[in-house]
DNA sequence: GTAAAAGTTATAACCAATTATAAATAATTG
DNA sequence: CAATTATTTATAATTGGTTATAACTTTTAC
């Protein structure tokens, strides 16, 4: 039991020194030695007890979010099945802009990244997140047939995945994120919610539309020729 | 000029070669070693030319994605303004899954990579595309003002980059990434068609309940400890 | 307590992306 | 055609992720 114990702190360490590293570099860059040796161990160890460096950072991700559930409570609590979910978005939007500085390379350096074990348990966690924002939904009966509440959720899981990728790549920024969230959940919303409630989301919509990104958030490229442009940060 | 024209042909041949590979290898995996022998060049040349191997493969989805446009001109040429948006998502999503081997790999390796020439082009090919499928709702004036066009066709992007992650990982097989597609799509238009169009849209989006994931799509992960697993391939 | 088992450490090696450099080559200019 | 210029080629060096190996240490089982 000793021997497991101290495995799961070598594993913890790594993982401090991995967000640490994050934190204060803002980037993924480091090498796996400078990891290594932040964490009081030696090259070899991270690979023993996580496998590559992709999968240390996919833990680290999912340890991150054991934080998103705590913050959403608040919205869960709303009596309101419309504002429940709206505020469900918020929340979560606002969790990820709380820290742009890690989550950014953080969510960049995985998006792409195939993991067999991490990615599951965090597509996992985030359906249910979107499902129990729905759970007022749910218990009064509201959602039509067409709309079940398995499938809005994963529709909302994907709309916030399609909003952080752009966020990451810096196609939007902080602002525009939390108001591309909200906006996306509430146009969800809009088809399936009772007449009664088109109200408030029409409103809630409007509200939104100075927020979001003008014309075009992204970035024009020089239309000089064809540059080959300064190499990317490879992989 | 000459030396332009043969610039532009070294460029084709890497591209081609490099579309070669993924189709017969399944991966984005080989080297640039490799990629310079296919295409009759040495190691330095697709350097010179794109800057790095993330610019080249993004350099190819670019240049793949000119056939999307086109495959989408029925699509775009349909009266009816939801149907137009229904059937350019379908479009598109058929188009990438006709080559599911070229462009899960391509796709993932450029999941999470940053390029300021290639993806902002990507980004502005993807918001044209769905402005024009929004046409037929913008030339009869059926918006309502809270979702402009410009909004709606980024949440529309949006969408279908979330579901194309999901699908690129393997979390949606091909049936299921087409499906969610278009469920995410009418689902969408649901919030914003008029009354009488909601009837259509309302049996679109059941008729495809039974083609969407059941359950959860998500692989669960072996519960035996905690596993370092078979390191995926890094980066 | 002691031997087996499990796991870490130190170290070297391998592979691939990228960069740098000098020599070679071919287009352009006058 | 000759000189200039742009660009490729050949080659080596650098960097970082990953794997392999053997020596060493600590827990565990008896």
């Amino acid at each position: 039991m000793v021997r497991e114990t101290q495995k799961e702190m070598r594993r913890q360490r790594t993982l401090d020194a991995a967000e640490a590293l994050i934190r204060k570099t803002g980037t993924t860059e480091f090498s796996m030695q400078t990891l290594a040796n932040k964490a009081k161990l030696s090259l070899a160890t991270p690979y023993n007890l996580f496998g590559s460096k992709s999968a240390i950072l996919y833990a680290l991700l999912n340890r991150s979010l054991d934080e998103i559930a705590e913050g959403a409570e608040k919205a869960f609590a709303h009596p309101h099945p419309v504002q429940r979910v709206l505020r469900a978005a918020a929340s979560s939007a606002a969790f990820f802009v709380s820290a742009p500085d890690f989550y950014r390379p953080l969510y960049r350096f995985l998006l792409g990244v195939g993991d067999t074990v991490h990615r599951p348990a965090y597509m996992e966690r985030s359906l249910d997140y979107w499902k129990t924002a729905l759970l007022g939904f749910v218990q009064q009966d509201l959602l039509p047939k067409e709309a079940g509440c398995e499938h809005l959720a994963r529709q909302l899981v994907i709309q916030f995945v399609g909003a952080l990728d752009l966020w990451v790549q810096e196609e939007l920024d902080d602002i525009e994120f939390k108001a591309q969230i909200s906006y996306g959940t509430g146009l969800l919303l809009l088809g399936v919610a009772r007449i009664e409630d088109r109200e408030l989301l029409l409103k809630h919509l409007g509200t939104l539309k100075r927020k979001l990104p003008r014309q075009s958030p992204f970035v024009r490229p020089p239309m000089t020729g064809n540059p080959p442009g300064p190499p990317s940060p490879g992989h």
